[in-house]
This record gives structure tokens, sequence and C-alpha cells, in this order.
DNA sequence: ATAGTAATGTTATAATATAACAATTACTTT
DNA sequence: AAAGTAATTGTTATATTATAACATTACTAT
């Protein structure tokens, strides 16, 4: 049995993108039911934030919109909500940009690597078992014992790449 | 002629740094010269701090330094060195530490890699033609064009898991 | 109900980074 | 050399990202 790969496609410009929501939502309480992880109110709701699109957000976009909701929120009201979120799997940091975006496959604990389009700004993952290797590979050269990577690609994807036109959903 | 996997190693406990200052400094002064970048007393000054030692170094660390030097500095002054020495690849950023490293092998242009050691905090920089190509290769998948990549991966050096024993250089 | 734990609220501040404009220095042209 | 120009650095202020510390509230378990 080889290893998969897997791999979240960029989303297409008309996907139904509350399907995208959907399920993400619904695997979250899945998976925290199951774990006995406590998906507060709070947390949900932060966690539907960050997929209200496929671009990664900021903690302090995420507080406008949470004060934009009513509620009396501060900095550490996120950052907290993004650490429970991260430390689950069902959000990942994307480094580079101090923002963070919705996992697109929380149950299975893979070596992700982030493609960027720096055009539109969406993100898709790639858990790909030939990265990971190439990395131990590398490492193995270097003496080196991987404990973890980080990989973040930035270029353009299928779609911005499509539209040569000047009408990107957003410039980075 | 198959492409060459470069790496700087990462460097014995007991190696004579002085002579990776040297070599750098030598280096960086050659290739300001040909391509005619003006390597000020200030950049050349955060140069070697930066090379102080084979961890990355924060902005404001160097401009602790700078200052302990006698000079005026203000964080501008630092980050505006850090952007050209960057900019022609004499350092790299770390993006997962908000921190500058020196680059071992500036002449060429490369995609790298970095492996960082989370026991002494020691970088080693790899650019492994097989590495990209695996990014390539997922790139491919996503019909995604790369524009630049960046790997950052973090685990236990040779050195640091040879002494088993509790005295890294410095802990993360 | 009461005690204990986890989560959230609140205030303050640390750490990282940039904008805007002034002064200085270095380079070019005369 | 002097003047003009561009590049660099100085200076002040502020934006952005993140955390520390302690108070309050909500949830659990006896
Ligand atoms: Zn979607
Ligand atoms: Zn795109
Ligand atoms: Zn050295
Ligand atoms: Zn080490």
């Amino acid at each position: 049995m080889s290893k998969e790969i897997i791999s979240s496609t960029f989303p297409s410009p008309q996907h139904n993108h509350s399907e995208c929501v959907d399920a993400a939502l619904g695997e979250a309480e899945r998976l925290c039911r199951i774990r006995d992880l406590r998906l507060t109110p709070l947390r949900k709701r932060v966690f539907e934030l960050i997929w209200q699109s496929h671009r990664p957000v900021t903690a302090y976009e995420l507080l406008d919109r949470l004060v934009q909701d009513g509620r009396r929120a501060q900095a550490p009201t996120v950052y907290r909500s993004l650490e429970f979120l991260t430390e689950c799997g069902l959000v990942h940091r994307v480094e580079s940009m101090n923002a963070y975006v919705g996992c697109n496959q929380p149950s299975r604990g893979h070596e992700v690597g982030f493609f960027i389009c720096e055009a539109c700004g969406d993100v898709a993952e790639l858990a790909d078992p030939a990265l990971s290797s190439s990395v131990t590979k590398g490492a193995k050269q270097l003496g080196f014992t991987v404990h973890s990577r980080l990989i973040e690609v930035r270029g353009t994807c299928r779609a911005c790449t499509a539209i040569k036109t000047d009408d990107p959903k957003r410039m980075l």
C-alpha cells in the first residue's frame, strides 16, 4: 500500500463555499467530540470566521470581526482561541504571513505544505509523502533529526494563471 | 552534469568561528564589489553582528549591539540594513523565528532550506535540488506556478544528538 | 450547594516592523 | 573645488503582532 498524496486542491472561484464551511464545522465538532475537546461558542465562532475564505486571516482581523459581532473581545481572546484551534489541528498558522487558515484534513495527522497564491491569496494544503521524505533525506545528510517541517510555497494558482487579466480576487 | 547538493554542514562545537566570519566578510565584500552594491560601514557591521554565531539573531538584538557599539541607532537603521543584506542574498530571514542568519553560499542563487537545531539554536542551510523538485512536483499536481519556497525544518543537529546530556549551548 | 478547574474578560505591556520626514554623506557633473 | 543629485542614515512617531498577569465567569464533580 503506497502512501497517498493528500491534497486540498485550490477552490474554484465559483465553488459553493458554504459547503466548505459546513464540512469544516461538522468535522471540527466531530473531532472535538471524539477527543473530548471543548469547542466552545467562542472557539467555534473564531473557527467560522477563519473559514469565511480560503485566505489566511490575521489575529487582529479576527478580533475586529468578533467586535463587530458585538462581543467585548480583546487580543488575548483571539490568541487563546487560535492556540486551541492550532493545537488540535483544526487551523494552521502560515508563518510567512502571521496569519491563520483552516485545515482541510484535520482528521489525519500530516506534515503539510502550503501553496499560497500571490494573486488571489488563497491557500492550498498539500500532504505529500514525497515532499516529507525529501526533507528527511536532506536531514540525513546533515545528521539532523527532524521534529517538524514548515513548507510554504508562494506562486500563482491555476485559476489565477488562467485569468491572466488583472482581475484577481485580491492582490497580496 | 548532475545537480549538486550544496550544504553548509552544522558547525562543530569546537570549530574556529573566526574563520567563518572572515570567510563571510570576504565573500560579502567581493560580491558587493562585483555587483556594485555598497557595503557601507553600518551594513558591514550589521553583517558582522549577524555572523557572531550560527544562530539567527533578531532585529532588536542587533539594535542593542549597535547601541553598545556607541551608535545612535534606532529600529529603522537595523531594518534597512537587514533589507539590504537579505535582498542581496548575504543574509536570510528565518520566518519561523523573526530572526536573521548569515548565508553560507551567497554567491550561488539557490533555493535554500533551513535546518534549525532546537537544542543549540544553530542553523544549517541546505540547497538540495531534490527538495526543490519535490516542491515543484507538488505544485504541478495543483496546477500551481512556484515563485519561491520557504522550508524550515526543526529538530536536533548531530552534535546535540551526540551529547544527550543537558548541556546544549542554548535552549530555544 | 460547594469546591475545583477551565475558559474568558480585562488591563497593561512586550516584541516586531514600518511610515514620514530631516540631516548627512557619497557620488556626479560642471 | 563647487554645485547638484541621489543614496544613506538619523529621528520621531506609530502600526502590527503577541503575551503576561490577574479578575471574573462558566462548567464539573462531589
Ligand atoms: Zn470554499
Ligand atoms: Zn490564485
Ligand atoms: Zn562558525
Ligand atoms: Zn544543536
